[in-house]
DNA sequence: ATAAAGTACGTACCAAGGTACGGAGTCAAG
DNA sequence: CTTGACTCCGTACCTTGGTACGTACTTTAT
């Protein structure tokens, strides 16, 4: 077997964060505390896997609340809660996406209207507003 | 001359905000808290537009940080400045689109790949970040 | 004149996802 | 056997945009 053990700043560089993320994971009940003997925790190859999983499902869109809920779907075996969590995480996305567009197109709109050479007297930008 | 003189809850309900709000913009710079003879303060037309200033300009993807830099720059009559800050706001804006549509993307696919019925072994969802 | 509603102000608290710090213990190398 | 790097743990702090609370005062309506 070949079962790895890292200390916690090796393991934290594993996945890219640091070593107070992985604290605040743990503390968060994202991760576990592995048990000590002589007081320096060890991290294994299922930590790593659990670690890497949480920066892939954040890089996916879903919060830590829901990460942690998944990890427990994980457990459980429940296919069904964790395509439902995501649905729900896709449809929260398609909102900030619309949301964020309609906040650009009207931004451009303003900035394309002001690029004007700021030799016009009333700016579209600070005018808008008014 | 029509001027406006309105207590804060009234001037806050102008623009759709509660009291609180229109406190926390004065504590933010964002609005000058106006003088008061009796302990009342009254807010005019200019704070009215202002107070609207703000939304809008919140609506258009501006931070507040950035929405009192406006407000000063609309004082100075800075128009290339103002222009200055709209186009990068546009720019981190474009970046927060892109993150948001790879991240949909990404979940889009496995949920579509884990929509099987639930009754394979390896959900998607769940077996992707392993 | 008195009660209810509204205002003023300071302070504390919330989510989310961390970052920073200080003191004590442990481990490996020279 | 000591120095330096690393770890453990608790706690405080950060950002952003507010919300909530408590106390005292003023204004409005009855």
């Amino acid at each position: 077997m070949s079962s790895t053990s890292l200390t916690i700043g090796k393991f934290a560089a594993t996945a890219g964060v640091s070593v107070e993320t992985v604290r605040f994971y743990q503390r968060q009940g994202l991760l576990v505390i592995p048990d000590t003997k002589s007081g320096i925790r060890r991290y294994g190859d299922e930590d790593i896997r659990k670690l890497r999983f949480i920066r892939k499902a954040q890089e996916a869109g879903f919060r830590l609340s829901e990460i942690k809920t998944l990890i427990q779907l994980d457990a459980s075996q429940d296919h069904e809660q964790a395509y439902q969590l995501a649905v729900s995480r896709l449809e929260a996305l398609e909102q900030q996406i619309e949301d964020l567009q309609q906040a650009r197109d009207s931004l451009k709109k303003l900035a394309t209207e002001c690029a004007c050479g700021a030799k016009t007297k009333p700016c579209a930008i600070l005018a808008a507003f008014d």
